[in-house]
RNA sequence: GCACCUGUAGCUCAACUGGAUAGAGCAAUGGCCUACGAAGCCAUAGGUUGCAGGUUCGAAUCCUGCCAGGUGUACCA
């Protein structure tokens, strides 16, 4: 704190002036009952935490619940307590005289005029109250991780989404993200690369298209290592499988021929894998992969050793972990290094290259143990004052409820999902469209160009959103009806939500730029209008909610309590004929935050919206 | 065996991390286009939150024990 700056309303510099921005009206009350509490108890923070969003309408637009857990601490009523703290309460201009209800509730309302004004302020700042951080942290975020020698398929879509949406959210919120797509360019799958060049490789159709070259030796070799040869040697091991075990171990061990190849092959698998990035919009600042760490593995086994973390055993190198449990192989007792090594040598480098706060691994949950070890090996190891996260994400199901799958029993892969997920789009929309101009609506002509742009945002947006809406800890079943449904909470209803937004302005040819630059004071008499009002304010925090857990799902929950007031007062407050000028703008304010916070909020997902559908 | 995750309306999911009468969307029923995009809106119905205990002013949420499903568990990553 410092004592020559006011307090209580957090002036902020923007462009090297000061600027006095809408707040998180969360915040705001919690700085108000910080106050309050503080002549009561020692330590307010857990108190301050007890105040949340009302859950009816009837309780006002927040509720402190703290009365009844200070009733126990020190003694007293909690009715009484809570009659304490509302005349304690920094009363001024932003509340309405609080209520007590029940056991020692606070019910907590604005005063609309008050809120009139935050919306304003809202209105011109390009944060959309958003504040940055008073200390930024520094994330490193590894995500997507895809296996290089093969396509893409389903199974790194989850990590890839979620990923890019807690990257977009910790920047937007002005902390510093550093993206490192962690490849998978060093393991057993380029083995099966290298026999399969050596063996099968088609030299012409290598030439017109080396991409799908690769693909038609990798799933050839698969084909082959898959294959039994008789019915009676199953534990036999399989010819193929142990010449590709070979290839691999000869390019980990420098043989000069297939390092060779590896470094003519990685640029054609990358061009593969970027393709899928580009098309999803999502950019890493880093690929660092396996074979980046591959250099300074012994180093990692040798310090470990030094330190006395890491030790012998059975002629592998492990470190032990807990009474009864495996312990964790650091180098094989074929001198091999393991996915724990390279895990422990990335660790390293990330602290010592970016000193971040905070390292997430987006990666599915079955992988929780490994984590767990790792995480405890990276603490003895010293590295203690880096937060290391495991954000885990359940499976893609299948109707069946089993991990999806091609009719054929192989992994979908990720392009084919998102070609057919844009053609899916591309249907059901000309479905609608045609039933909608035989009800004689008024459906926009649209450009085969536009046509084309908006089946991509809808198709990408639905495969995205469907994703993120999901709590993450739990497996979700994959369904084009229920992610390409106009109905409910999906890419394409917020969409829609978007673009009918912004067919006001168009009808009444109205131009933002003024609302932008000059808001004007909302009315916020009518009970849809100040209902909208709160909705929007509360963008911030909900950006809060979310980032705090990195759940993505927060937003999208937000995002569709956000459309459903939308909704309610749009039917019941008249934009374009509103009974005077003054109200028209006003209204047009609300609905241009409206869509700005839709879009933004689809942006940090990592959806496009479109003016037209 | 041990560990982690999941179990909420017929189906798919929420519930802001302990708050007031557990909410949405599908599906069902009934209503709303001479006010801005009906891909929309409103209303009705639907629940022993897997089961049983416990903790307290208050539990879907925390603890214990069961039941069911998924996943992992020393040389794949």
């Amino acid at each position: 704190m410092n004592g020559t700056k006011p307090t209580g309303d957090c002036p902020r510099v923007r462009d090297g002036a000061f600027f006095q921005g809408p707040m998180n009206l969360l915040h705001i009350l919690q700085q108000r009952f910080q106050t309050a509490l503080a002549g009561l108890v020692d330590d307010p923070t857990p108190y301050v935490a007890m105040i949340k969003p009302a859950q009816d309408a009837r309780f006002g637009d927040y509720q402190a619940n703290c009365a009844m857990a200070l009733g126990k601490a020190l003694g007293k009523k909690p009715r009484d307590i809570a009659q304490d703290l509302v005349q304690r309460l920094p009363l001024d201009d932003v509340l309405d005289p609080p209520e007590i209800a029940g056991p020692g509730f606070i019910n907590l309302r604005f005063r609309s005029d008050w809120l009139a004004k935050q919306v304003q302020e809202l209105g011109r700042d390009p944060r959309l109250g958003v504040e940055s951080p008073k200390t930024p942290r520094t994330f490193v975020i590894d995500f997507s991780s895809p296996n290089v020698a093969k396509p893409m398929h389903v199974g790194h879509l989850r990590s890839t989404i979620i990923g890019d949406a807690l990257a977009r959210l910790l920047r937007f919120q002005g902390h510093k993200v550093i993206t490192d797509n962690h490849l998978g360019d060093w393991g057993t799958q380029f083995g099966i690369l290298l026999y399969g060049y050596k063996n099968f490789l088609d030299e012409a159709a290598l030439k017109a298209d080396p991409v799908r070259e690769m693909l038609r030796i990798y799933v050839h070799v698969r084909q082959l290592m898959s294959v039994r040869d008789d019915e009676d040697a199953e534990d036999a091991v399989n010819p193929v499988a142990e010449a590709c075990r070979q290839e691999t171990a000869k390019l980990h061990a420098g043989d000069a021929e297939n390092v060779r190849l590896w470094q003519m092959m990685m640029p054609w698998c990358q061009a593969e894998i970027d393709t899928v990035y580009k098309r999803l919009d999502i950019h890493f600042d880093h690929t660092h992969g396996e074979s980046f760490y591959n250099p300074q593995l012994p180093s990692v086994v040798a310090d470990l050793e030094k330190r006395g973390i890491a030790r012998n055993s059975e002629g592998a190198v492990v470190i032990f972990l807990k009474e009864g449990e495996p312990p964790a192989l650091v180098r094989k007792r074929d001198g091999a290094f393991t996915y724990t090594t390279t895990d422990l040598a990335t660790i390293r480098y990330r602290a010592e290259t970016w000193q971040p706060q905070t390292v997430l691994y987006v990666v599915d949950f079955r992988q929780g143990l490994h984590f767990k070890n790792l995480f405890e090996i990276a603490r003895r190891w010293g590295y203690q004052d880096v937060a290391l996260e495991h954000v885990s994400f359940g499976s893609v199901l299948g109707n069946d409820r089993k991990p999806i799958k091609t009719r054929e029993g192989g992994a979908i892969e990720l392009s084919e999902l998102l070609d057919e997920g844009v053609r899916e789009a591309a249907r059901r929309y000309e479905l609608t469209r045609k039933e909608r101009q035989e009800r004689g609506e008024d459906v926009p002509a649209l450009a085969a160009e536009e046509l084309t742009q908006i089946y991509e945002a809808v198709g990408l947006g639905a495969v995205k959103y469907a994703d993120l809406s999901q709590n993450r800890d739990s497996d979700y079943i994959f369904s084009w009806d229920k992610m390409l449904a106009t109905e409910g909470n999906t890419a394409t209803y917020m969409q829609y939500a978007y673009v009918r937004t912004r067919g006001i302005f168009r009808k009444g040819d109205e131009d933002v730029e003024p609302l932008r630059a000059r808001p004007p004071l909302p009315s916020l008499e009518s009970p849809h209008e100040r209902a909208l009002a709160i909705q929007l304010l509360r963008f911030p925090e909900a950006l809060e909610a979310a980032a705090t857990d990195y759940r993505p799902h927060v937003i999208t929950g937000y995002l569709w309590d956000l459309a459903k007031t939308y909704s309610g007062f749009f039917q019941n407050c008249p934009v374009l004929k509103a009974e005077s000028p003054a109200l028209r703008q006003s209204r047009l304010l609300l609905c241009d935050l409206t869509a700005r916070i839709i879009q933004k909020s689809l942006d940090l997902l990592g959806i496009r919206t479109v003016e037209r559908m």
